[in-house]
DNA sequence: TTGGAAATAGTAATCATTACTACTTAGGAA
DNA sequence: TTCCTAAGTAGTAATGATTACTATTTCCAA
């Protein structure tokens, strides 16, 4: 893979920030620093960064694919306010392993998102 | 919501198998039956029963929307062979307890895909 | 029955994503 | 440094899954 500023750029915007991003919200984003560049850009460089692991591409949180930084980790999507929490590691309990363990197969990634009520909510609201 | 033929018949076509059918197979099945059916009464009838909690959309198998049982279980693709497989309750860890005791979030549902390789495939070719 | 809300077939529209094309650039070899 | 060429790009057209629309039909409660 040939170096390029545009996905050097595109990286760092998804790499950088604590969001899920959609490929349209990368290009808005990118554009203000590359005001030239293209939508088709934008696709195709998340695709090789996706192939290439460095990033991943999320398609279960609504009707557009969104997109985030490697690490291992869970999402969780709040009902009452919408918001997309990020569970780390230390949150969620080693499936990989059990699974593993329990069905005779290699499990090498995990993709996981729960739905429910978040902690803020739960207090405000008294849920 | 309203008796429908139509909405039996394709909420039958998801119960009464083990496969993971997009809009398109379920039109294809359903028009056995009903033979002029519209893909979009498919489509209609898919969305209110998935609205109404009768079955589950998934959407990170690959670019189209697949559909499913909702009894609770996990999904797996060996990146080998392709197969998605069904991974019963009790194969996976008890995950929304866990995560509600550490994150302090209420967890009412979970949806798991993971990705690897199938006991099948290690044992054939020996990975 | 019958009135009206819900469902449908058939078709058109939408829009996220991919494909295409002519042009440009990165980066290795001479 | 200067070529060479495979990889990258901008701009735009095409694709295709899904949704919207419309005239008509059907369910079902009063």
């Amino acid at each position: 893979m040939k170096y390029s500023d545009r996905r050097e750029c595109i990286f760092k915007r998804i790499k950088n920030s604590y969001d899920h991003p959609t490929a349209e919200m990368i290009y808005e984003d990118v554009r203000k620093i590359i005001p030239n560049i293209s939508l088709g850009t934008v696709y195709r460089n998340l695709n090789q960064l996706v192939e290439e692991g460095y990033i991943k591409k999320i398609t279960n949180l609504d009707e557009n694919a969104h997109y985030d930084k490697k690490d291992m980790h869970a999402h969780m999507r709040c009902l009452n306010c919408g918001i997309i929490l990020d569970l780390e590691k230390t949150m969620i309990p080693n499936i990989a392993e059990y699974v593993e363990e329990k069905s005779g197969n290699r499990i090498l990634s995990q993709e996981l998102l729960l739905t429910g009520i978040c902690k803020e909510c739960r207090k405000k609201e008294n849920i």
